[in-house]
Parts: structure tokens; C-alpha cells; sequence
DNA sequence: GCTATTTGACCGCC
DNA sequence: GGCGGTCAAATAGC
């Protein structure tokens, strides 16, 4: 493949990509036996454009990707393992002592996920504020919230809300912490397809204002949140903050690099980062073990 | 009076 | 020691 070390070639590759899975979700949400084959493969398709317009991403942002392009393939018993969460489970015992004033509870990258919206209230769950600080090297402030029912329910799920830019349509990174254990339903998820930017304000200062919850304690799922409806816009973008493809995953940096995430369950789907100068993806299983286009974009990802 | 938000302080991690 | 996440008293809104 041929590496473009330019950065707009590899944002519109992005955006190609981002709007062909747009436009096909419909028939990958078929159930349906008979669809497997043709649903699998226009998976595989999409994952493929995916992969080669995030290798592009890389070599732009890596000139050691871009040295690397054309090089033999590894071989396949140098790709790493798919990542086990259990790797690199946090100590259980500490969390009980989060509970004291003022603890830092760490980001946990196993039960945390970033997403990149216009709409960071309309989540479809509860949520109180409980602080907001100015963070270093940002403009705006970060704002804190806890799910409404943490000690009703003792659900320990808390987000985070950092404004990234101040346009017409200011878009936000919500950082997800731990998973609610609650149960609570809003009516919000009403509004996510239909009202996302109505839900959520803010002021040339990044002041997040939200609806009240008593507007929107109704019936609804746990579904995570999404950009749906909303868009990204490539060329204001950094390639620091989080990238939301599509309904289904999101791309957000982590310490390793950047991080394919799955917003239809939480789970993490694969892996793109950087390490010693090694970049390495991981992908989800089963689509692509067994797909040799895949495996062949997977080698040349993986240098 | 109740509930949500604001804001300064606290405290663990790096 | 600085940074960032959380607590909790004070305040605001209904």
C-alpha cells in the first residue's frame, strides 16, 4: 500500500470511511441467518477501508509508519495477542478506598471509553454534577459528573465532559469511567436520534449547562452514548482528541496510541498503538482471523 | 424545605 | 510539588 504522507489525504480517508459505514449500518444490524454471509462481508469491507484509511492516519502521524511502508510483512507469529483485559485489571482492593475525600480515582482503560459528540448530556442516563476544574493545557473547563443514583444504587459510573473546540457547533470529549450498575432510565435516549444538540449548552467559556433530570428521569436503556447525528469535522479536528466513526465505534487516544472502541457494548475491539516505536493493531475476533485481506492490512499495520 | 449546582479544599498519583 | 479527581459546605433555584 502506498503511504500518503499527507495529513489532508489521510483525513479524507478517515471521512470516506466514517461515512461508507454511515451509510451501510442498516443491513449490519440484520439478524437475520440468511444475511450472515453477505453482512460478514460487507463487514469485512468496511473493517478493510477502515484499516487503510487509519494506516494512512498513522504514517501521517508517525514519519516511522511511513518508513516503514512497503516493507516486508511481519510475520504472522510476531502479531501480538489480542489484549487481555485481566492484564491489566486494577487492584480491587483499592477501590473501596476511592471512597475517601478527595482519592484519585485513576482512569481505568478497561471500564473507561472516550467518544467525541456535540451532545455530551443525551446519553440516556442520569447524571449529577459534582465539580468541574481547569486542566492544564486546555481552554475550557473539565466537568465532572456521577451517575444521580450512586448512592441510591451504589453505581460507580462517573463521566467526564472537556470541551474541545468553540464553534458553531462546539464538540465535546466524554470520557466514560466504569459501568452503571443502576439500572436508571431516562426518557433520554428519545432524543438522541432526534434532539442531540438541543439536550446540551454551553457558553464561550465551555460553561456546560444540562437539563434538569427530573425533565428526563423516564424509561430508557443502558446504551452508551453516541454521536449519531452528529459530525465530525475532520479538518478541525487534532489527531490528540477522539474520533467517533461511526454508530459503532469510536477512535480515541490512549497511552498507547489510539484506541478503536466498540459503542454498542463497551468492549474494546482492537488497538492502534504506538509502543517503543512499534505499532500494532488488535483485532476483534472473529472477523478478522480468519480473513486474509484483513490479515494481509493487519501485517502491514503491524511493523 | 428539598434538590441540584457551585466552588474551594482535600488527597492520591506521577 | 503539581496535577487532577472527588468531597462536601455553601449557595441557588424551585
Amino acid at each position: 500500500m502506498a503511504c500518503v504522507p499527507d495529513r489532508y489525504s489521510a483525513k479524507r480517508e478517515v471521512a470516506q470511511a466514517y461515512e461508507l459505514i454511515k451509510s451501510h449500518q442498516p443491513r449490519l444490524q440484520f439478524d437475520d441467518v440468511l444475511q450472515l454471509s453477505a453482512t460478514t462481508n460487507l463487514a469485512q469491507s468496511l473493517l478493510n477501508d477502515a484499516m487503510r484509511a487509519l494506516h494512512l492516519a498513522l504514517c501521517v502521524m508517525n514519519p516511522q509508519i511511513s518508513a516503514h511502508c512497503g516493507a516486508e510483512s511481519s510475520s504472522r507469529s510476531n502479531r501480538p495477542h489480542l489484549f487481555s483485559p485481566s492484564a491489566e485489571a486494577g487492584d480491587v482492593g483499592r477501590i473501596t478506598s476511592q471512597q475517601k475525600k478527595g482519592k484519585r480515582r485513576r482512569a481505568n482503560e478497561e471500564t473507561s471509553r472516550v467518544i467525541l459528540t456535540e451532545a455530551p448530556h443525551t446519553d440516556g442516563s442520569v447524571w449529577r454534577k459534582y465539580g468541574e476544574k481547569k486542566i492544564n493545557g486546555t481552554h475550557f473547563k473539565r466537568h465532572y459528573f456521577r451517575c444521580s443514583y450512586k448512592y441510591d444504587r451504589g453505581s460507580q459510573a462517573t463521566k467526564q465532559i472537556q470541551q474541545q473546540s468553540s464553534n458553531d457547533l462546539p464538540m465535546f470529549q466524554v470520557t466514560y469511567n466504569s459501568e452503571h450498575t443502576c439500572n436508571c432510565t431516562t426518557a433520554a435516549n428519545k432524543y438522541i436520534k432526534s434532539d442531540l444538540p438541543q439536550r446540551s449548552s454551553c457558553d464561550n467559556n465551555g460553561t456546560i449547562s444540562q437539563m434538569g433530570d427530573a425533565m428526563i428521569r423516564q424509561e430508557q436503556g443502558l446504551l452508551p452514548p453516541r454521536a449519531e447525528g452528529s459530525t465530525v469535522f475532520m479538518d478541525t479536528m487534532s489527531w490528540e482528541e477522539p474520533f467517533v466513526l461511526s454508530n459503532l465505534y469510536s477512535l480515541s487516544p490512549n497511552h498507547a496510541g489510539y484506541h478503536m472502541t466498540s459503542t454498542d457494548d463497551g468492549a474494546s475491539d482492537f488497538h492502534c498503538g504506538s509502543s517503543d516505536g512499534t505499532y500494532l493493531v488488535l483485532p476483534p475476533e472473529p472477523i478478522f482471523e480468519d480473513n486474509p485481506c484483513i490479515d494481509a492490512e493487519l501485517d502491514l499495520l503491524y511493523i
